[in-house]
RNA sequence: GUGGGCGUAGCUCAGCUGGUAGAGCACCGGGUUGUGGUCCCGGGGGUCGCGGGUUCAAGCCCCGUCGCUCACCCCA
């Protein structure tokens, strides 16, 4: 705080012994895709400006305002990644990956970048978990998708989460309703800027939050009201897995995304502890992006989920995500000769699979024994010239304070054996 | 981008109507010259975010700035 250097702005940092929690939940919200099957894909962190503009269009101040996008050596125009999607999509195209058996089925997690007014739970650098399913339009599959979801957060702890879920139509559908919705809102009494957003993207004007708006809206022409056959089977299909699967949600047919490439299936995972930005969550099906990219027409449906949100939410619920308990054995050496067999029998119990760590520096043993004990050790390895002499360690129990002396070439076996029968 | 609140030790904070900084926790050391977690004693730590202004005097007042925060906006 003294310091005149400080991380850019709205950017979390996050360290010991807080950042064990933070790589617990991204584990965490990841395990469910990898037990389902999806393959890992490391993807640069910034990408070609063009993908993401050609992904997101050019609808909303997204593109314009809210990316880190600058001009290489090259004078290529290089964007910081916003988000996952437009990415994976194209590396599956780019590497022929569409062209193997389907679907592709991949999952990713890393840094992304917003240039936006940073408050609680919105960062200019955030870390999202996500998965993508390329090539088959079948509603098991969002079902899966949403399951994965569902199964992240839980297997977290989270209890309180909830799963909002509609349908946004296709190509069929979507269009007329678009119009009847805009000639619905031609007739409210809104403000300028809305009546832009109408014009340009009117779904987003569905979840205003103005209460003024919101009353002009309960008469609202919805999408799931107008809903074409194909459409209508693909999420009554949907719904009908995760009923099966056991994956609570609730209708939300007000539920929208800004961007166009997005259909059918669409859903939003949020908490109710975290203030306003409440979106731990998200994803759904597009059909038009592939193409749009370049690649074959194939649908694709995915997530993102929000690993910082998903930390303030298990903070926020209490829940404890990672152990705090990082070292099993702590070696203290009094004097030199003594350190010298400690630093060795401390590389010894990590070979053998032991988290062990020593006294550095010299300290006093009172001084060293603090270490110990706040190391969280169970046991606590203690040599001096004492026991050199009489060729043993003493071996300290730190839960029972129980000491026993152990002979030197059985330290490592014995140390084993007694972290198995006392805490395993 | 817009508005509100905040910024004092590593952390959480106190500091009355302006009189040149405190507590708890943490850290280091001692009580215990070979033993932690409790207790007692002592110690190190602060350009009071930064810059400017008002004043005899500013942590306190004013302006700017940076950051945090809450909301708006946006939310791929």
């Amino acid at each position: 705080m003294a310091s005149t250097l400080q991380a850019p702005k709205g950017i979390p940092e996050y360290f010991p012994p807080e950042s064990a929690a933070f790589l617990a939940v991204r584990d965490g919200l990841a395990a469910p895709a990898r037990r389902a099957g999806y393959g890992y894909i490391e993807l640069p962190v910034f990408e070609d400006t063009a993908l993401f503009v050609r992904g997101v269009g050019e609808s909303t101040d997204v593109v314009s305002k809210e990316m880190y996008t600058f001009t290489d050596a090259g004078n290529r125009s290089i964007s910081l990644r916003p988000e996952g999607t437009a990415g994976v999509i194209r590396s599956v195209i780019e590497h022929g990956m569409d062209r193997a058996a389907l679907p592709v089925k991949l999952w990713y997690a890393g840094p992304f970048f917003r240039a936006e007014r940073p408050q609680h739970g919105r960062y200019r650098q955030f870390h999202q978990v996500g998965v993508e399913a390329v090539g088959v339009d079948d509603p098991a599959l969002d079902a899966e998708v949403i399951a994965i979801g569902d199964a992240g957060f839980r297997g977290l702890g989270l209890t309180r989460f909830r799963l909002d879920l509609t349908s946004l139509g296709d190509e069929t559908c979507r269009p007329p309703y678009r119009e009847l919705l805009q000639r619905f809102l031609a007739g409210l009494d809104i403000d300028e800027d809305t009546r832009r957003r109408a014009a340009i993207n009117p779904l987003r004007v569905l979840d205003d939050k103005r209460e003024a708006v919101q009353k002009q809206l309960v008469d609202a022409p919805l999408m799931v009201d107008h809903l074409c056959d194909a459409c209508q089977a693909h999420y009554d299909e949907v719904r009908e897995h995760l009923r099966a699967l056991g994956v609570p949600w609730t209708e939300a047919p007000r539920l929208v995304r800004g961007l166009d490439y997005y259909t059918k299936t669409t859903f939003e995972f949020s908490h109710p502890l975290l203030g306003a930005q409440s979106g731990i969550g998200g994803g759904g099906r597009y059909d038009g992006l592939m193409a749009s990219l370049g690649g074959q027409p194939l649908s694709g449906i995915g997530f993102g989920l929000g690993t910082d949100r998903a930390l303030l939410a298990c903070r926020a619920e209490g829940v404890e995500v990672a152990g705090t308990r990082t070292v099993e054995v702590f070696s203290v050496p009094i004097g030199a000769a003594a350190k010298a067999l400690l630093v060795k029998v401390t590389g010894q119990l990590r070979a053998a699979g032991i988290r062990a760590d020593l006294s550095y520096g010299n300290k006093g043993l009172k001084g060293a024994m603090k270490g110990a004990d706040r190391s969280g050790a169970l046991v606590t390895v203690i040599v001096g010239d004492r026991d050199l002499e009489a060729g043993v360690a003493q071996v300290k129990d730190m839960l029972s304070g129980e000491q026993n002396a152990v002979p030197l070439g059985d330290l490592v076996s014995t140390v084993t054996t007694q972290l198995k029968e006392n805490h395993l």
